[in-house]
DNA sequence: CTATAAGCGAGACGGTACGTCCCGTCTTAGA
DNA sequence: TCTAAGACGGGACGTACCGTCTCGCTTATAG
């Protein structure tokens, strides 16, 4: 993120923190205001009172920097859950990954990112990286406690599953055909959970 | 589809079949030899011969124009099957799909699309229009029949069950985490039919 | 003007005199309303409601349609008068001249036509026909009245008198320094006599 | 002229002094080459190798570009003369001022900025300035010196004159009617002298 | 206590594409 | 055959951002 900050020699002026959080926050702001593609690198230099040359600097492209700002925050609002049941926290995370996906501009900056990483894969493994890697590790880490207890089928491949479970969710926010609801949530989970159940 | 074709009355020069193709034809040669996000209107209109504004007139935006002259001929290499078996049809299907969406710069027309689509309704209802309804009647009749032949649950959510169907396909196409092979097409099948089965 | 309209033969349907004058109504119309730059043959077409080939059918250029429509029918406001004098003819003349090319957007007009006559010659003495020449052939009969009643110097060159004469005229209404007022009017003429005068 | 240079503060990078050269000559040579009608922005920035916003930025328009780049060094081929007579010197300017009006492309380009500043009182002023005041001063200087010399008559109104002396030589550069050759240069001094000098 | 080296704001710059306007030509149907 | 309607190729418009490039100033460490 925004290039290793723990050079080695540090002559020249450090770089200055307040503008690197000015610069995050104005991304972050703006992507409240408006749709992904129509926030510039120029407008949130202006907003952040920043040189274009000062962001370019420490990022790559609008894409890295909008995922810095916005989207890992994002993400961090689903924590791992434990309520002693898979049901339980296949649940909770679904429930609550309905919401977060479901505000503001969400969705289109989330597209908008794609489209970006389409193009360059380095961009595309960054992406997945941020938005997607952390919370499958969350959730893998709940199907194995689940596979320690005895819920589930001990031959259960963990990374497929994790598609079956979070493929619906972008599917519907994509095309947003029906609304995320805890409904669409709890079903999910529902007709998932036969095949994963042991015995 | 480039506005509507129900004139009533037909004065003036009536729109040129022939430029109505260029412009098609030119987009999806374009579609297939770069990236959405660098296929400019400006070099549609270069490459079929003709004036910018004659695009303008009849279509909106890049987008409206790729889905017609890209998308739709694309959407329609996925044809209904009858194998007898709903499995049989379903992994007709899936294979099929993760055949074309694999395909040279599917994804990346998919998700400049679909990141235009979110900042304008209407083009998003379009493009569920065209990609996603025909395909997903399709599998609807499939479905449908299965019931009648008793193969599946009778209170079956068919609406939720195609989401649940379609979602890890985009999902994995989108995020090219890994590939769109045969296993996996037979393994998403596989998770869901448990939970539809009748009896 | 218009291309002549006595053609020998005549099959088919004869020219329609109503849009005919609907063209050159509209012309003068958006002259009096905008700037010759700013009014465009489409503008025309729709206000007089007909055909833009109707137009180019009829007239070869904006510039010859302005003149057609707008100027001739302004240059007629100036008579030839005969009040007795050279210097109360010239007086009159250039008092009227003076009134007539200060309204509206006439130096507009014949500016925005000239530049378009310096590119063709044809459409120059076209515009000198219609502008210039009857008003300088008007004052050249008040001249050569003068002379025969010996009012003037018998080796006058009459052309020549005549430049000098609207020369001025033409230089303030262009360059807007001044007003095209009476009291300019009578001191163009009244520096000219002491040279034209006999004895 | 291409905006005020009185630049107080002066952060930010520089403006180029070869771009802004790089444009005027451009701009000069297309108009050697061309009509000012025929003359693009967009020709002009790839003359000199410079994006249109270059152009845009420093010139509100392409006749205050052209003022700058080709009218202003033609008038300063007019220098102010000092033959000791009056009459020598007015027809020096004269003969000059036929000589440079004669030129190329001359009466397109000042037909074209006519009209252009019909529309815009401040770039009529500034045409104005460009092109007739200080041509205008040079010649009150004449006019001045052979006052004190005692040539002209005292009450001689300077403005006044320098429309009759100037007039006739726009109405016959506009009109194109007849050369701007020596003999008539000659005759617009012979024609004004009389009615200017003193006794 | 300088020198050197970034970091940074400002903003000029070459460039690409945008979406619009109007040109002058064309192709229909209907009068 | 004329007309209204309007589609069409084309050219230029003025604008928005892109990513790069100077500048002068600031803020550090290294000598």
């Amino acid at each position: 993120m925004s290039t290793n900050p723990e050079c080695e020699k540090k002559r020249g002026r450090p770089r200055s923190e307040r503008c690197h959080n000015a610069i995050l926050d104005a991304t972050a702001e703006l992507l409240e205001e408006k749709r992904y593609r129509d926030v510039s690198i120029e407008a949130i230099a202006e907003r952040a009172g920043v040189g274009k040359q000062t962001i370019y600097k420490w990022w790559s492209s609008k894409a890295t920097l909008a995922m810095e700002a916005y989207a890992l925050r994002v993400m961090e609002r689903i924590p791992a859950p434990d309520t002693g049941t898979i049901e339980g926290d296949l649940n909770f995370i679904m429930i609550r990954s309905c919401q977060v996906l479901s505000q503001g501009h969400m969705a289109s900056t989330i597209t908008g990112l794609m489209g970006d990483a389409q193009s360059d894969p380095v961009l595309l493994s960054e992406f997945r990286g941020v938005f997607i890697a952390s919370r499958r590790e969350m959730v893998s880490g709940v199907l194995r406690r689940a596979l320690l207890r005895g819920e589930l089928r001990a031959d259960l491949d963990i990374q497929f599953v994790l598609d079956l479970f979070y493929g619906p969710l972008w599917y519907r926010m994509l095309l947003q055909r029906a609304p995320l609801d805890e409904a669409f949530a709890l079903g999910v989970v529902r007709s998932l959970l036969p095949g994963m159940k042991a015995g």
